[in-house]
DNA sequence: GTCTATAGAAGGATAGAC
DNA sequence: GTCTATCCTTCTATAGAC
């Protein structure tokens, strides 16, 4: 039988998760102090240190934690579908949307907070970062190949699809003027207009 | 005539100005000190106060005038465009993307430091942005009307070609693969795509 | 596992000399 | 217009009691 000698660490390891993200989130890593998160947590500054080595290290975990999630779920994710590139691609889009707005925080934070890392850190996290775009270019890649897309230029066509499904995050509201599948909806046809795959017009 | 007694009061005026812009979007406003910014700008850290009354009001001026400097730059441009939605959006994609790419440092903030902004402060760069914004909404619902755009939701559709035009700022290097010019194009490219204009396949 | 207390450094902003 | 000096606050991180 497990010890439960009145510790409460392990609840007190996710607190801290849970209080750093939104706090990060919120306000920005440098303007976070140790004490308002021990104060969201509910405990003091101190304490804070039986769970993280430093501030630093707080933050780089929040982000490979979250990065490592993202690529594991659409590793899985990506199972669910066929080799149709146009199929795939569909499933990334509603992947992403989805999994983006689920993490608004802990999103929010990967984008803006890699100037706050040490160096080693950011490239362990850059790393992580372009697994994830080598998903979509390997989508895209494929769709080229099979001549469902056209496309100028891979890469950038990957940027610009991660930047503007990300770019969802800025301004949905949960309770706004559209649900989440009605996002997805709008955004896969214009991900397959920028892929040249729209296929709206003339129909015929 | 114009009295010089020795001071040099108006060169650090726009040294502070400069030397903030690329500290802040280096580090970030909340990690940059007021002793650092003094630094780079070659001077002690209280004569940064004959400048500006605090921290806060020397971030928001930066935004606000970058703000600023955008929509006047717009206004200007856009004149030099007919009334046909096409070649305005062309010429507003052109636009945004050179103003953007010659302005680096002062986008990133304008980006990445709203959440440091004091309520009031943030309302006036919000208003400010969504003017902008409405340039491009313009120009996307007169191309609805005209029938030569076909779009499911004007407004996701102007954060989606914003959100990827400024993106490029995040990868965008000076003697890297592309050049301004070819990048461009090849956005202009996509973004007709986001709109349903892309003439490119079947182009009979 | 958490607390109190504190060391030691750094922050924003001001006062007064020059 | 700028400098030096400094006030006062806040910060990260640690030490030792419980």
């Amino acid at each position: 039988m497990a010890r439960k000698t009145g510790s409460s660490g392990e609840k007190t390891a996710r607190d801290l998760q849970i209080a750093a993200t939104k706090l990060f989130a919120r306000h920005g890593y440098a303007a976070v102090s140790m004490r308002q998160i021990a104060a969201e947590v509910g405990v003091q500054a101190g304490a804070l240190y039986l769970y993280t080595p430093d501030k630093q290290t707080l933050l780089f975990d929040l982000m490979r934690s979250h990065m490592q999630e993202l690529l594991d779920a659409w590793e899985v994710e990506s199972g669910n579908f066929s080799d149709d590139p146009k199929a795939l691609l569909e499933g990334f889009v509603r992947f992403h949307i989805r999994f983006h707005l689920k993490r608004v925080d802990a999103v929010f934070i990967a984008y803006m907070e890699l100037r706050n890392l040490s160096d080693q850190n950011f490239s362990t996290i850059a790393n992580q970062r372009q697994a994830y775009e080598n998903c979509l270019s390997k989508i895209l890649k494929a769709g080229v190949g099979a001549g469902v897309f056209d496309l100028v230029d891979l890469k950038l066509a990957t940027f610009s699809i991660i930047a503007m499904l990300t770019g969802i995050n800025t301004w949905f509201r949960d309770r706004g003027r559209l649900d989440s599948e009605t996002v997805e909806h709008i955004y896969l046809d214009m991900v397959m207009g920028v892929v040249g795959c729209k296929s709206r017009r003339r129909p015929d």
